[in-house]
RNA sequence: GCGCGAUUAGCUCAGUGGUAGAGCGCUUGCUUCACACGCAAGAAGUCGCAGGUUCGAAUCCUGCAUCGCGCACCA
C-alpha cells in the first residue's frame, strides 16, 4: 500500500467514487428485492434552479438516510426530480425577453413563448441535479422524475377530471387574490403580509337628504372611492343611526351612494364609517353581499386605473392615483385631514408587490379528506419531527378554505376544460364596471366540458393552467410506476423546510388519502409518508434569511470546492439542531474539512505500521486496559447514535461521532497505544493494532451516511472490505460484560488519564516549555501502576516518571493530587512564589466546593429524603475533597 | 389579538431535577517520530427577569420582558 498523502484530497477522491457508484448502478432501486423498502422523495427543486444552502442541508439529511438504511439492509428508493415552478420561470423567461428584445410574451403569442420557455429551460434546466451529485446525493436517476413528463401531466389532468366529477373542483366568480405584476390569481398561502408605511386619509362625503351635513370616513386607498357603492357603520353606532337608508354622494366620480348598517364594521376604527368598495376588498366584498350592492371595479388588471369618468387619475398606475386622489379631494374640499399611518399588506409571494384583492372567475379545489388528514397526524399515523408542527398543521386544516387552483400564466399544466367558441372566455379577466352582484355559487354551466380531449368543432380550451401545488401535491405517488408503487409507496420519510408545510406536504397527506394510491385502501397504505422532518431555515451570521438581494447566500459549490463535499456535509450537520434555524458560518464547515483531515491523519498513521486486518479479532481478556475503555466508550456512543437518529437529532449524531473520533480515539487511546505500538512486545503491539483497525474500521461505517466520500476512500485503501462501504452493516456494541473486571479497568484508566492531566497542569502552570523532557515523581500506593509507567511517561511527555511511594518532597516542588495519588515535578528551578500562588488557588478552589458539599450534607432533609446514592455520592467526594485539601496544605507549608 | 419557538462563555450552540459543557475566538507553551486543517495547558457564565413547586431548578409550573416565525385583523 502507498503511503498516504499528508493531505485528504477530496477534488480528487470525491469525483471518483460518485463515477464508480454510478457506473455500478449502486443507488438503483430494485422494485422486485427481498430486502425490505426504505424510500423518500425528494421534494423537487426549481428546474432552472441554483443550489442554494437549503438545498444542501436538506439533501444532505434525506441521503444521510438513505446510505444508512441501505447499510442497515434496506431497498432504498431515493427518487429525484425537479419542478417546472409556473410563475416561477415563466416570470423568469419574461423578464429575460424584456431585457434581450423588449417584448412581453403577449408580443410572441403562447405557442412562440412556450418554445422560448423550453430553449430557456434546455439552457438553465438540470444544473442543480449534477450539483446535487457534486455534494454526494445517493438517488436513483435513473428514476428521475419532471412535473411536466407526459404521464404526470395525464395524472394531474385526470385528478383534475376526477374532482370536477366529484363536485370538488368548480368555477365561479368569487374574491381571490391578484398579482398584478405576474397578472395572475394565487393562492391564500402564497400572499405574505407585511408592515407598509402609508398615510390614513380622511374624507368627508356629503348627506344628499341633507346637504351641509357630511360623514367622515378613513380610508389607505383613496385611489379606490371611484368604486364605492356604499357607506357603512355599525348598526349600534349612535352617532349615525338617524342617517340609516339615506344616501351620500360619492366625491370622485360623483354619484349617490346608500348609508347602510353591517356588524362587520369596527366603530372604534378611524371614524366608525366604512367606504364598502365590494370590487376591490375581501371585506367590503361580503358586506356587499349581504346588502346586493353593485360591484364596481376601477382597476385593470396590471394594476392601472379604469376609470374613464375621472380623466386624471384614468390609467395611472395604482400607487401613482394613491397620491393623485387626495389632490383631487382637496381641491374640492372633501379631504378633511391626512396621517401617518402604518397597516398590514398582502404581498405576492411571487412578485413581491402588494396584491390586489379582486373578484374574478376561477377554478376552485373543496379540499377533501380533512377530516382525515387532521387525524392521521393527531393519532400519529404520521410523525411530525419536531412535533410542535403538528400544532400549524392542524391550525392550517381547520381553518381551510377553498384553493383557487387556476393560474393566468401559459408555463404548466393546461386546465382540461373546454367552452363553446361562442362563449367568451374570460379566464381571470374579470369585465371592468360589473354593474349587478357577482354570482359567487358554484358554477356548472352547461356549455363546460371537462375532459382530456377536446370535444371537437368548435370548442376552446380554458387558457389557464393550474398552480404549480396541484401538480406538486400528487408527487409522492405519480412519480412512481405501478411496480415501485407496490414496493416504496409509502413511502418513509419526507424531509424538507416547514415553510412549505401547507403548500405541500399538507396537500400530500390529502392527495394520498383522497386518491388512495396504494395497495390496499387501508388508510396507512395511503397516507404519503411516515415521518416528516421539518428542517431549520438557515440563516446568515446576523440571523438574517438568505437572499439573493442580499447577497448573504454563500454558493454551495464554492464550499465544496473549498472544503469538500463531506466537509461541507459534516460541518453543517453537527451545527444544525432539529427543526431550530441555523445561523450559518463558514468557520463550521472548516471545522468538517479539519474533522475529515484528522480522520485522515490517524488512518494515515495506522497505515505506516503496516497492513489493517480486514475483521480483526478482539480478545477482551488480553487487550490493554486503555482498548477496553476504548471499546467501551465505542459501545456508549453507538447507543446514543442508535437513539438520536430516531429522533432524527443529525447534530447529536454528528457531535457523538466528533467527540468520539477526536477524542477517544485520536487523543487518548492512540496516544497511549503507542507504547505498545511502537514497543518491542510483538503480541502487544499487534493486539494495539488490532484494536485501532476493529475501531477505525467501526468508525468509517459510523460516518459513511454523513462523509460517504473520505470513509469509501478510506475503507479501500485501508482494505476493511473488498465490497463497498455503501453496504456494510453498521457496527454493532460488543459484549464487553465478559471483560474480567471491566469497571475496574475502567476506573483505573479513567485515574491514570486524570493524573496525566494534572502532571500536563502543573508543567504548564510551572511555565515548562512544551518540548522540554522532564521528570515526574508519583507518589501512589497503587501496585498496579507500575506496568503503566512508560504510557505515563508518554503521555506526560516526560524523560522519566518515577514511582516512589515515600517520596519526601523538598520545598517549594510543584504538586498535584490525583486520583492515584500526588504528582511531583522535579524542577529545582520551580518559581516558589509562583507555585505558593498556584496551591493558594487551588486550596481556595476546594474549600468552596467542600462547603458546598458539607452543607449539603448537613441538611437534613437532603439526607433523608434524596436518593440514597446521591447521598453517598456526596459523602464520596466529600471524603476526596478532605484528603487532596490536606495533602495541598502540607505542600504549601513547605513553601513558607 | 391567537399560536409556536428562542433567550446558557465574546460568537455559534449542546445540556429535561443532583459538581454548568463543546467548537470557534482569546491567552500561554510547542514544528515531539499521523495531523499547525495540529498537540498541550488556561482564562472566561448570578443559565433573560420575577415569583412558585422541590431536600435540591439552567431543567418543572406561573407571570413578565426581549427577539423571531406563523395565523387572524389590517377602513
Amino acid at each position: 500500500m502507498a503511503e498516504l498523502p499528508k493531505r485528504y484530497d477530496p477534488k480528487s477522491v470525491e469525483p471518483k467514487w460518485y463515477q464508480r457508484w454510478m457506473e455500478n448502478r449502486d443507488f438503483v432501486a430494485d422494485p422486485n428485492s427481498s430486502k425490505p423498502p426504505f424510500s423518500i422523495v425528494m421534494p423537487p427543486p426549481n428546474i432552472t434552479g441554483v443550489l442554494t444552502l437549503g438545498h444542501v442541508l436538506n439533501n444532505t439529511i434525506q441521503d444521510i438516510l438513505a446510505r444508512r438504511s441501505r447499510m442497515r439492509g434496506f431497498e432504498v428508493l431515493w427518487l429525484p426530480g425537479v419542478d417546472h415552478a409556473g410563475i416561477g420561470t415563466q416570470t423568469a423567461v419574461e423578464k429575460h425577453l424584456r431585457r434581450t428584445e423588449n417584448k412581453t410574451r403577449h408580443d410572441l403569442g403562447r405557442e412562440e413563448f412556450l418554445r422560448r420557455v423550453l430553449e430557456w429551460q434546455d439552457k438553465h434546466g438540470g444544473i442543480i441535479i449534477e450539483q446535487l451529485k457534486r455534494l454526494g446525493c445517493s438517488c436513483d436517476w435513473s428514476r428521475e422524475r419532471y412535473t411536466l413528463d407526459d404521464v404526470y401531466v395525464a395524472a394531474v389532468q385526470n385528478v383534475f377530471i376526477d374532482l370536477y366529477r366529484k363536485g370538488l373542483i368548480y368555477r365561479g366568480r368569487r374574491m381571490i387574490n391578484w398579482d398584478p405584476a405576474a397578472q395572475t390569481a394565487v393562492s391564500d398561502e402564497e400572499v405574505i403580509s407585511k408592515p407598509q408605511k402609508g398615510n390614513l386619509y380622511f374624507v368627508r362625503y356629503e348627506i344628499v337628504e341633507e346637504p351641509g351635513r357630511f360623514l367622515e370616513v378613513a380610508t389607505t386607498r383613496p385611489e379606490t372611492i371611484m368604486a364605492d357603492t356604499a357607506m357603512a357603520f355599525h348598526p349600534s353606532d349612535q352617532r349615525y343611526a338617524d342617517l340609516l337608508g339615506k344616501h351620500a354622494w360619492r366625491p370622485l366620480a360623483r354619484g349617490k351612494i346608500p348609508i347602510i348598517a353591517d356588524e362587520a364594521i369596527d366603530p372604534e376604527f378611524g371614524t366608525g364609517v366604512l367606504k364598502v368598495t365590494p370590487a376591490h376588498d375581501a371585506l367590503d366584498f361580503e358586506i356587499g353581499q349581504r346588502h346586493h350592492l353593485a360591484i364596481v371595479d376601477v382597476l385593470h388588471p396590471d394594476g392601472r386605473i379604469n376609470c374613464p369618468a375621472v380623466r386624471e387619475l384614468d390609467g395611472l398606475d395604482r400607487f401613482k392615483a394613491r397620491e393623485k386622489a387626495p389632490e383631487l379631494l382637496q381641491a374640492t374640499g372633501a379631504l378633511a385631514k391626512t396621517e401617518a399611518y402604518e397597516n398590514n399588506v398582502g404581498f405576492s409571494d411571487r412578485s413581491d408587490v402588494p396584491i390586489e384583492p379582486r373578484i374574478s372567475e376561477q377554478w376552485f379545489l373543496r379540499y377533501p379528506k380533512t377530516k382525515e388528514a387532521l387525524a392521521v397526524v393527531r393519532d400519529h399515523l404520521i410523525r411530525f419531527f419536531p412535533p410542535h408542527w403538528e400544532k400549524v398543521y392542524a391550525r392550517w386544516l381547520e381553518n381551510i378554505r377553498d384553493w383557487c387552483i387556476s393560474r393566468q400564466v401559459w408555463w404548466g399544466h393546461r386546465i382540461p376544460a373546454w367552452y363553446r367558441k361562442s362563449q367568451t372566455v374570460e379566464a381571470g379577466v374579470s369585465p371592468a364596471n360589473q354593474t349587478s352582484p357577482a354570482d359567487t355559487a358554484p358554477t356548472e354551466k352547461k356549455d363546460i366540458r371537462v375532459q382530456l380531449e377536446s370535444p371537437g368543432e368548435g370548442w376552446l380550451q380554458d387558457p389557464d393552467t393550474l398552480d404549480t401545488w396541484f401538480s406538486s401535491w400528487l408527487w409522492a405517488y405519480e412519480t412512481m410506476d405501478e411496480e415501485t408503487r407496490k414496493k416504496f409507496y409509502p413511502t418513509s420519510a419526507l424531509v424538507t423546510a416547514p415553510d412549505i408545510i401547507f403548500f405541500w406536504v399538507a396537500r400530500m397527506i390529502i392527495a394520498g388519502l383522497e386518491f388512495k394510491p396504494g395497495k390496499s385502501d387501508r388508510v396507512e397504505d395511503n397516507i404519503a409518508f411516515r415521518d416528516v422532518y421539518f428542517t431549520g431555515l438557515i440563516r446568515d451570521k446576523l440571523g438574517r434569511k438568505m437572499s439573493k438581494s442580499l447577497g448573504n447566500s454563500p454558493d454551495p459549490l464554492e464550499l465544496i470546492d473549498k472544503y469538500g463535499a463531506d466537509g461541507l456535509r459534516f460541518g453543517l450537520m453537527r451545527i444544525a439542531p432539529r427543526g431550530q434555524d441555523i445561523r450559518f458560518d463558514e468557520k463550521q464547515i472548516e471545522e468538517g474539512r479539519n474533522f475529515a483531515t484528522k480522520l485522515w491523519n490517524v488512518a494515515r498513521l495506522r497505515q505506516m505500521h503496516g497492513p489493517s486486518e480486514v475483521a480483526p479479532k478482539i480478545d477482551n481478556e488480553t487487550v490493554s486496559i486503555y482498548a477496553l475503555e476504548l471499546l467501551a466508550r465505542l459501545n456508549e456512543t453507538i447507543d446514543a447514535i442508535e437513539a438520536a437518529y430516531r429522533e432524527y437529532q443529525f447534530n447529536t449524531v454528528a457531535q457523538r461521532l466528533y467527540d468520539f473520533v477526536w477524542g477517544d480515539y485520536c487523543d487518548w487511546f492512540v496516544e497511549a497505544a503507542k507504547t505498545e505500538i511502537f514497543g518491542s512486545d510483538e503480541a502487544k503491539k499487534k493486539s494495539a493494532l488490532a484494536v485501532m483497525d476493529f475501531v477505525l474500521s467501526a468508525i468509517l461505517r459510523l460516518l459513511h451516511p454523513f462523509m460517504p466520500h473520505i470513509t469509501e476512500e478510506l475503507w479501500a485503501l485501508m482494505g476493511f472490505g473488498k465490497d463497498s462501504i455503501q453496504f456494510a452493516a453498521p457496527p454493532k456494541a460488543i459484549a464487553l460484560a465478559g471483560a474480567s473486571d471491566l469497571a475496574a479497568k475502567r476506573q483505573l484508566v479513567s485515574m491514570i488519564y486524570q493524573t496525566i492531566q494534572a502532571g500536563r497542569n502543573i508543567r504548564a502552570e510551572s511555565k515548562l516549555q512544551s518540548n522540554r523532557k522532564i521528570r515526574f515523581i508519583l507518589r501512589t500506593d497503587k501496585k498496579l501502576i507500575s506496568s503503566q509507567i512508560p504510557t505515563l511517561t508518554r503521555l506526560l511527555n516526560a524523560e522519566e516518571v518515577e514511582l516512589d511511594p515515600k517520596y519526601q518532597a523538598p520545598a517549594g516542588n510543584p504538586v498535584a493530587v490525583t486520583p492515584l495519588g500526588e504528582i511531583f515535578l522535579t524542577v529545582a528551578a520551580a518559581d516558589r512564589a509562583g507555585e505558593r500562588q498556584r496551591l493558594d488557588k487551588e486550596i481556595t478552589r476546594i474549600e468552596v466546593e467542600m462547603r458546598a458539599v458539607e452543607e449539603k450534607l448537613g441538611n437534613k432533609s437532603f439526607v433523608d429524603r434524596a436518593p440514597a446514592a446521591i447521598v453517598e455520592e456526596h459523602r464520596q467526594r466529600l471524603k476526596g475533597f478532605s484528603v487532596q485539601l490536606e495533602k495541598l496544605k502540607h505542600a504549601r507549608e513547605g513553601l513558607n
